[in-house]
DNA sequence: GAGTGGTCTAGACCACTGC
DNA sequence: CAGTGGTCTAGACCACTCG
């Protein structure tokens, strides 16, 4: 006999389907709430379990965030409990420490060929190009070179960096509606470059962790390539297994 | 009025809790398989439905395995699939390598400040220090040092480690009767003295990864510190953020 | 008190495994 | 075929929030 398509999809991953689609449309902007659990069932014709079923995969995933008491909300980086949900950097001694953004520069340019790959554009698209300083306490402790596609990223400017009192994925969703859901980092130990060297105020050739991300929106679409370089003489970077 | 103490324990928590002393005291080992669900529901005297959810929550974190038809197993390091549940290493280009352990020193001390308190053991108990070397392809890429509470591991020699053909952690789990569930890894660029640069073949000085690892065992309690030293020319840390 | 998510139950049926 | 986990339902009640 001929295989049939071995694809069973259970009721509560359509609905979870549903929902992402609603929220990778904008239908649902982050920090909104959205409908509740027996609104969302009539809506679908499907019990109330079930609808639950699908919010609770995308709790878990961090893309909704249920308020007992309030309503289900769509997950969002303004929200301190999420602010070092990225960032795995910690002080040597002391609690968390708030890092302060330092922007340096913001320019255009053509996606050279390996940001072409890997944010999966046409090598040659336009692309904004960040550079800026995470400070702790006043001290240099990460120089960031942030890679955007220029589409998405359209208006972006150093002055709008500048301003912002909120952080970069904060700016990121409210001015250009992109919502940073999932990322991969890549890390390896480098020397520092006189430029860096400069910038992280350490000696040229001091071994820096060199931080590779690329951050995907709905979609396990690519939004953003950066590559950071850690001093991790009084921070180190903490990473938990499980 | 006097607060009331605001502990709340749903019934599938009090479930979880009972069924983590069966694996916490050894009943249910590792690779094995835990009553059906119907089974356990009868013995605690609730519904299939909570034990269930008290099931999801530990296969979530990953201490237990379900299986369709076949039942729920004991999560262990022995299974292809956890193998780099704790590894993150991999090589830059080409799929996964499996790497090869090399034992190299496996001697005795007492545990000094640093290691007292990390492992939670008094200063001055019996440790256990084991150092070996990680090799992809036959090259070096991490050097380990690595130390165990001596009363925990007794008996371990480098023969024990030399002869066997499982992965440490599975080791530690026939032999020993550890089972590692979840670990913090700091990590740090270093520059590489004079052992390390000849273990892994680069030059004195060449910035390495520095990733000290501590690792839990049920209950939260330490049992291994270990501090690896990754060579990242032709390999990667990789790190999945969401 | 009305509305939200959170827990618990009981039962029906489906999908997968292995004898 | 029996036994396992996986899905779906319907309904009751609890805990929390807010007006």
């Amino acid at each position: 006999m001929s295989q049939a398509s071995p694809v069973f999809s259970p009721l509560y991953r359509q609905i979870k389907d549903l929902i992402l689609r609603e929220l990778a449309s904008g239908e649902w902007r982050p920090g909104e709430v959205i409908p509740s659990e027996a609104e969302l069932a009539l809506r679908f014709n499907v019990s109330q379990g079930t609808v639950r079923k699908a919010i609770d995969e995308m709790a878990a995933e961090n893309l909704l965030v249920r308020r007992q008491g309030k309503g289900t909300f769509v997950a969002t980086h303004n929200d301190p409990r999420a602010f070092f949900r990225f960032l795995r950097i910690v002080p040597n001694e002391g609690g968390v420490a708030v890092p302060h953004s330092v922007p340096l520069e913001c320019w255009r340019a053509k996606a050279g060929q390996e940001a072409a790959r890997l944010l999966e554009i046409p090598p040659g698209s336009p692309i904004i190009i960040v550079s800026r300083l995470l400070e702790f306490g006043g001290r240099p402790v990460v120089l960031d070179e942030i890679y955007l596609p220029g589409e998405t990223f359209q208006g972006m400017t150093l002055e709008m960096l500048q301003e912002s009192q909120e952080s970069l994925y904060t700016l990121f969703e409210t001015r250009f509606g992109v919502r940073m859901i999932r990322a991969e980092e890549r890390l390896r130990a480098v020397a520092a470059d006189r430029n860096s060297a400069e910038r992280l105020k350490v000696g040229e050739g001091a071994p820096l962790l060199s931080v590779e991300r690329i951050t995907y929106t709905y979609g396990d679409k690519p939004v953003e390539w950066r590559r950071g370089l850690y001093s991790t003489v009084s921070h180190y970077y903490l990473n938990e297994l499980s």
